[in-house]
RNA sequence: CCCCUCGUAGCUUAAUGGAUAAAGUGCUGGUCUUCGGAACCAGUGAUGCGGGUUCGAUUCCUGCCGAGGGGGCCA
């Protein structure tokens, strides 16, 4: 629908601007637009002028087929209102279309990555952690509705320092002493505290003994052990999809992927020395200061390993690639992205997801790995619901600093967003059980539909696939929770004034249709959230 | 000290520079001889503080206050 409004415009404004048809608040029309200020801008001339020429245009253009009304308001808004003919056309689009209405060709099958979550194997997952799950599962499902080839990554980072101070650190775990070069690498770098370190020590003491000095080998083995287990939380309890896993030793490491990235840095004329390391000029392209890729002593930096872990997805045909961050990446996001550019990736886009605040009764709870006293990711889910956990984190925007009150989300799960519309859900199947609808037929006229609740429903159902394009081209996922919950809220108002079996049984044909296609939206939109279509509650 | 992100109803959050700042929750009152009341309706109530840019600023720039995160041979 609001394709049709802009082709229509387009074909009116004799150069381009950036205008947008959207749907206003209130009683401001279906739909509007505010080209007349984008022309305003260019012609000099008083936006409510140019509106109500446009308006007229508009009118004579689409002789009465599309518009009931088109109105200027000020300061110079063009507002369209459809005609009830052309929206109960949309319903019967709809059910033609079924599970494949929203979906759409604008990927042009163009392969993209979205990787996420990609928590190191040293512990278990954090809140942020399932944040960042929840978004890249559902943006990657967007992703692939809206006509992309979607690969959903997970990097493990598993070799390099980190795991050799994960085996230091459960061999201190059960109080034994580290050997004498252990010692000096222990200095100045704190060793993982939590109590899961000293829980997994003591539950493998015999391994950790073994390997007392030999912590690479301890580390790997227990980075395996937290994988596995990361792997059941994600998939089992999270319902949370890869294909896959990318190993860092297996993949980038022994594929020489670093070696290849630094060649290409070279080549590009972007890398010097400097006190003995070799650094990149990431500064040129903004970052605040340049980074070290071969320190002093030659070994490669998790920045050069991470580069070649981008020249990989390049060479694998990947020429658009979403990685989602967590918060403690910030510093990170200049430099990623000036290797993506010098490595050759040409749409590369870094999300951020912010910390996710936990308070208890409105008191705050210390999340980190160091402090050892912190909520998992596998603790909220054994605590609330998935599919609840699901929409409140993908309710808001990712760089919204998310506060969350573990008691209230208990509490009150019965009256979380999610159950509002899986309820209106459950209300549209009971429908159509009621009424033993089997075939839809083509047939039935769609003139009834005309009070201010079928429209208002048609309207939001029509919605679907603007929202689904949007979010496919900005990532906003929570347009898709909000969406929801202004759908369900269409369809509850509906149900609560317009009946569909009437007394007698006498069934309203076509609102019974309408149902059918609420039914189908509503399906198709939980489906890409994740979050279960129920028949009953 | 420097960098990044954020500050919106009592609480949790929306709003590519646009119309009367939008929802949920809370509180107050109301609806129904119901296709499942986990529903519907009404009321209540907000842009941290001070400047600037312009037809118009929650949004952009700047100073201050406050919260979180990060700060070259580390991951």
């Amino acid at each position: 629908m609001r394709q049709q409004i802009v082709q229509i415009l387009k074909k009116i404004i004799p150069f381009s601007v950036k205008a947008e048809v959207f749907s206003p608040a209130q009683n401001f029309g279906h739909y509007s637009t505010n080209a007349a200020f984008k022309i305003a801008a260019s012609l000099k001339k008083k936006p409510l002028e140019i509106a109500k020429d446009l308006a007229e245009k508009i009118k004579k253009l689409d002789k009465g087929k599309l518009f009931k009304r088109v109105e200027v308001s000020q300061p110079g808004f063009i507002n369209f209102w459809i005609l009830e003919n052309v929206w109960q056309t949309k319903v019967k689009e709809i059910l033609k279309e079924g599970a494949h209405y929203g979906k759409s060709k604008l990927g042009k099958n163009k392969k993209v990555q979205v990787e996420f979550i990609s928590a190191n194997p040293t512990g278990p997952l954090t809140l942020a952690n399932g944040r960042g799950g929840f978004l890249g599962d559902v943006l990657a499902n967007i992703l692939a509705f809206s006509g992309f080839k979607v690969e959903r990554e997970y990097y493990v980072n598993d070799t390099g320092n980190q795991i050799i101070k994960l085996g230091n650190s459960l061999i201190v775990a059960l109080g034994l002493n580290l050997g004498q070069q252990q010692q000096e690498e222990k200095r100045g770098d704190k060793l993982y505290q939590g109590l899961y370190i000293k829980d997994w020590a003591r539950k493998h003491r015999g391994v950790v003994k073994k390997y007392k000095s030999e912590p690479l080998i301890l580390g790997r083995f227990a980075a395996k052990e937290f994988l596995k287990n990361t792997k059941r939380v994600i998939i089992q309890k999270a319902r949370i999809k890869f294909n896959r896993f990318t190993s860092e030793f297996n993949h980038i490491y022994k594929k020489k992927y670093p070696e290849k990235a630094l060649a290409i840095f070279k080549k590009a004329g972007l890398v010097y020395e400097k006190e003995g390391a070799i650094w990149l000029k990431t500064v040129k392209f903004g970052d605040d200061k340049d980074r070290v890729l071969l320190t002093s002593d030659c070994q490669s930096t998790y920045f050069l390993n991470d580069s070649g872990h981008y020249l990989e997805t390049v060479r694998r045909g990947f020429n658009k690639k979403i990685n989602i961050l967590g918060p403690d990446h910030y510093g990170y996001v200049k430099r990623i992205q000036a290797a993506a550019k010098i490595l050759g990736l040409k749409d590369s886009t870094v999300i951020i997801t912010q910390a996710i605040r936990l308070l208890e009764k409105g008191q705050g709870v210390k999340m980190s790995k160091r402090m050892g006293k912190f909520v998992t990711f596998e603790d909220l889910l054994k605590e609330i619901n998935l599919d609840v956990a699901r929409f409140f984190f993908l309710m808001v925007s990712s760089d919204s600093h998310l506060d969350f009150d573990l008691s209230l989300a208990k509490e009150k799960t019965l009256k979380n967003p999610v159950y509002y519309v899986q309820y209106a859900y459950v209300r549209s199947w009971s429908i159509l059980k009621k009424a033993k609808i089997k075939t839809i037929s083509v047939k039935v006229k769609l003139d009834p539909l005309k009070t201010f609740e079928d429209i208002k429903l048609i309207q939001e159902l029509v919605k679907f696939p603007e929202i689904i394009e949007d979010a496919a081209g900005d990532y906003q996922i929570h347009r898709l929770t909000r969406y929801a919950t202004e759908l369900a809220k269409a369809f509850h108002n509906f149900y609560e004034k317009e009946r569909v079996i009437e007394k007698g049984d006498d069934i309203n044909q076509a609102r019974l249709i309408l149902v059918k296609a609420s039914s189908l939206v509503l399906k198709n939109l939980l489906i890409l959230l994740g979050i279960k279509a129920p028949k009953k509650m």
